[in-house]
DNA sequence: TAGTGGTCTAGACCACTAC
DNA sequence: TAGTGGTCTAGACCACTAA
């Protein structure tokens, strides 16, 4: 079911991306778009919240809401899965595993999947592929519950969140990642094509479910020029937005 | 003036990282807080929109809100200067003006500053130093309009968003960000002290008014080690978005 | 099934902006 | 000064979780 607040909120998505609202221009007011949808003014507040978290638009007390781009947003639920996010690009992800091994968690793993020191753990090289080019390099950590479902994927296997998600309903629902520079090992250098000590954009990342379970932690490295991470920010926090994490 | 909702947030994120409430711990109840504040639960809601937004607490339709981090939030998702990133994590940040001209504004300048081609632009070199290390070069480009108040500016100005808020009045509310990695030129390796090649990480931003008006746009780059960036994200918000190059 | 968060309403007052 | 967004209230109903 969609709610009232996300018509509200893709339908002013739309007049933004559409260019019917320019950058620089303002926005109706929170009064006359709940009475053009017929909503109380609360429902259209969740709405501009949500693409104020966008920073598609921005706001001031006593000035109407403007906008501040164009550019459609990347989807949320797209951010996580390598796969779903090249596809919504328009491009064709692809992936294969290089390796696959069963281990004990180091100190500094355990603490970051809450797992006891010494627990078993599953690691996994992976390398991705947009359009055919690698572009990505993934050294993943999988808790010891959740290694026997990974285990059992094709190596080739597009993307992993969604066969997790079909065939044990797992979601991955929060990250937290930490971006730096780091120079191309050797490995790093064979598999994404470029030579040893060139610059690679490592994220290091945990990724937990819904109710905060950590799954997994990897230590990404991505070729440069193939991708580009966007951030924008306000000073101003913050929004209502909100929807079920699924 | 505070707000409640504030207050409340910032109660919660206090007994968050205190360790009163321990990570994978459950808050209480929405109407638990309304009366235990003396509020209502709109308002209790507003003070949990700020805590989900940082990435510290997770909700679920039908259960309680979760603990997911106890670290304070270092997070991209607040726009903040250098300076007062630095000192907000207890560093003395420094700065010294390596270069300064005026020039007229290129093709992509001028789009991204929303000047007509040819305008007038100051150009400027800042070496950032944190507790006196080199961690940043930072190749900025100002509009027209406030490159007099940006040259009248000390060459060893410590936060230059504080001048031009004192001096001008003029907040930089909102920002987007590009972060990849890049080899250090000669310059940058001079300047950061690092072998030519050597990785870096860059991050090309624009910043603009609350009123949406571009100030600057700049190329940042940070020697590694020095520093990282963090993101907290999850599927029911986020300001991480990931977008192919070119 | 009881409790919880997600959604929505219909008001009110205040701080601030734009004119 | 009129209009706007920011804050807050006191309800209501629904979808979902957990026992």
């Amino acid at each position: 079911m969609t709610r009232r607040h996300q018509q509200i909120a893709e339908a002013l998505r739309r007049a933004i991306t559409d260019g019917d609202l320019p950058v620089g221009g303002t926005l109706p007011s929170e009064t006359e778009l709940a009475a053009a949808h017929g909503v109380s003014r609360g429902t259209v507040r969740q709405a501009l919240a949500a693409l104020l978290a966008e920073g598609l638009i921005g706001s001031r007390q006593g000035a109407r809401h403007i906008v501040l781009s164009t550019a459609p947003s990347q989807s949320f639920t797209e951010l996580r899965s390598f796969a779903q996010w090249a596809r919504a690009g328009g491009h064709s992800p692809g992936g294969r595993v290089l390796e696959s091994a069963r281990g004990a968690a180091d100190r500094g793993e355990a603490a970051l999947l809450q797992l006891a020191p010494g627990a078993g753990v599953l690691r996994v090289l992976r390398l991705r592929t947009l359009d055919g080019a690698p572009v990505l390099l993934e050294r993943t950590v999988y808790a010891d519950w959740i290694a026997e479902a990974v285990e059992a994927l094709p190596a080739d296997c597009e993307s992993v969140t969604q066969a997790l998600l079909d065939s044990h309903g797992l979601v991955f629902a929060h990250g937290e990642h930490h971006l730096d520079a780091v120079a191309a090992g050797t490995a790093d250098a064979r598999e994404l094509r470029v030579r040893r000590g060139s610059p690679l954009l490592r994220v290091r990342r945990t990724t937990t479910t819904a109710e905060g379970r950590p799954v997994e932690t990897s230590d990404d490295r991505y070729r440069p020029g193939a991708v580009v991470f966007t951030v924008r920010n306000s000073t101003q926090a913050n929004p209502l937005a909100r929807t079920p994490a699924g």
